[in-house]
DNA sequence: GCCAACGTTGGC
DNA sequence: GCCAACGTTGGC
């Protein structure tokens, strides 16, 4: 079982979107970079917990968790022209891109915002805070129980 | 909306 | 197989 951050922009899907679906479960798709596909199709797993993260927001910031339900399976946005995620070099035998369903678990008592977690010496070796533009990251479980315990209060 | 940091693409 | 151009992300 592994620790994930995700990255999602609410005004596109944010974490009470996802706890307002049936049964808080719903689709993560819509990943179009290449080192966040490769962790989702490679290593994230049903079991894995995960760090649900607003970006492109005016204060980003962990929101709360979620679980990972459903193992990697191919987009499939990434076949419909109609959608704006459609890839014209992808293929049912070769598809490029991939998602996993995720199941909302908690939301923080309040946010842990990134300037915070920046100046938390704990979580100075986050890649949130290393390498900035990555969607999917793996996160190691002090920080994970250090953010959840920065969210409680 | 600028632009920096990545990984991929593709011309040669 | 080098490397410049390009696409994506996301903080500021």
């Amino acid at each position: 079982m592994a620790f994930w951050l995700f990255k999602s922009e609410p005004d596109e899907y944010s974490l009470q979107d996802l706890a307002a679906e049936p049964g808080g479960c719903g689709r993560w798709d819509g990943i179009r970079n290449y080192q966040a596909r490769n962790f989702l199709r490679d290593q994230v797993s049903p079991g894995d917990e995960v760090l649900f993260y607003h970006s492109a927001c005016k204060v980003p910031a962990v929101v709360g968790t979620a679980e990972v339900t459903r193992a990697a399976y191919p987009d499939p946005a990434q076949f419909d022209p109609d959608s704006q995620y459609f890839d014209p070099k992808a293929s049912a035998d070769e598809p490029r891109w991939h998602c996993v369903d995720l199941s909302w678990r908690s939301e923080f008592a309040r946010p842990v915002p990134l300037a915070e977690i920046k100046q938390t010496s704990e979580l100075e070796n986050m890649m949130l805070v290393k390498q900035g533009r990555l969607s999917i990251q793996p996160v190691a479980v002090e920080e994970w129980h250090t953010i959840v315990r920065l969210g409680e209060r």
